[in-house]
DNA sequence: ATGGATGCAAAGACTTTGCAGGTCG
DNA sequence: CGACCTGCAAAGTCTTTGCATCCAT
């Protein structure tokens, strides 16, 4: 099962229609081999509104179903979640992510939130850099 | 000497001339308790202009006297920059930061890039949660 | 049929830019 | 004095909203 039906199926079963353009967005959103911007989904879109495509990306972040991936420019990118929680690695050559997890990792850093009498709720390790095919080309 | 004295000599020294609006923003800046956000200083500087503001802070920010802090909703913050590399903790309840250098956590961000054979350039750590003060009082 | 969803365009929030005039060094 | 800096307002970005219409259920 594919993104579109899953996030298609997560939908209605929470009470969202499933609607047309909306199913454009979904499939849009899978097709999009990499990381993209909102730009990058309205023009693959012409079709459909401004609006729907930003009320749809809205409501698929906020259902974990699409990640949200902020670049050192402050710019933002989306990327279909994998689901569970994950940090990334962003080449700074291609734009790509990668995830990763790391308990070790997220053990540190709820040590480190104790440390500091701190609750933590959450948490966000985004790594910036050249991946394995950009390193070469001097990209 | 004080965060002004301090940036006023570093930007004479790059070259950049000493001005009073200039000095007026670094004057607010380091005034600021908490991090702040662009409204927050044009507020507090009617006579400065919104363009000075904006100017001084990209300024400052590339010089790293000034860091900026993404929050979750993807509004972003200033602060008084430390100066070297950190991460941040960030309360829920207040919205203040805490600055905090873990080595062992950096030495295992590298490790990650290296096992994803990726050239690591810079990384970026958020903990979102409550500090002390806010845990108690359901803020 | 009926409330949620859509599309358009307008409004908003935030930031940058062009330019005439002022100021630091 | 000359280059840099400032302020204003206008122009950009990017995103949200109001509202009449449409459509999934």
């Amino acid at each position: 099962m594919g993104f579109t039906e899953l996030a298609n199926a997560r939908l209605e079963t929470i009470g969202f229609r499933s609607t047309a353009p909306r199913r454009a967005v979904l499939r849009a959103i899978e097709a999009a081999g990499a990381p993209f911007t909102v730009e990058d989904l309205l023009a693959s879109l012409p079709d459909v509104g401004r609006a729907t495509v930003f009320r749809t990306i809205k409501l698929l972040h906020e259902l974990d179903l699409l990640c949200r991936v902020p670049l050192e420019d402050g710019s933002v990118r989306y990327q279909l979640s994998e689901g569970g929680h994950h940090h990334h690695l962003v080449c700074r050559g291609c734009g790509r992510f990668t995830e990763f997890t790391d308990l070790e990792l997220d053990a540190r850093i709820q040590e480190q939130a104790r440390a500091h009498d701190f609750i933590l709720e959450g948490h966000a390790v985004e790594l910036y850099g050249l991946c394995r095919e950009c390193r070469g080309q001097g990209a």
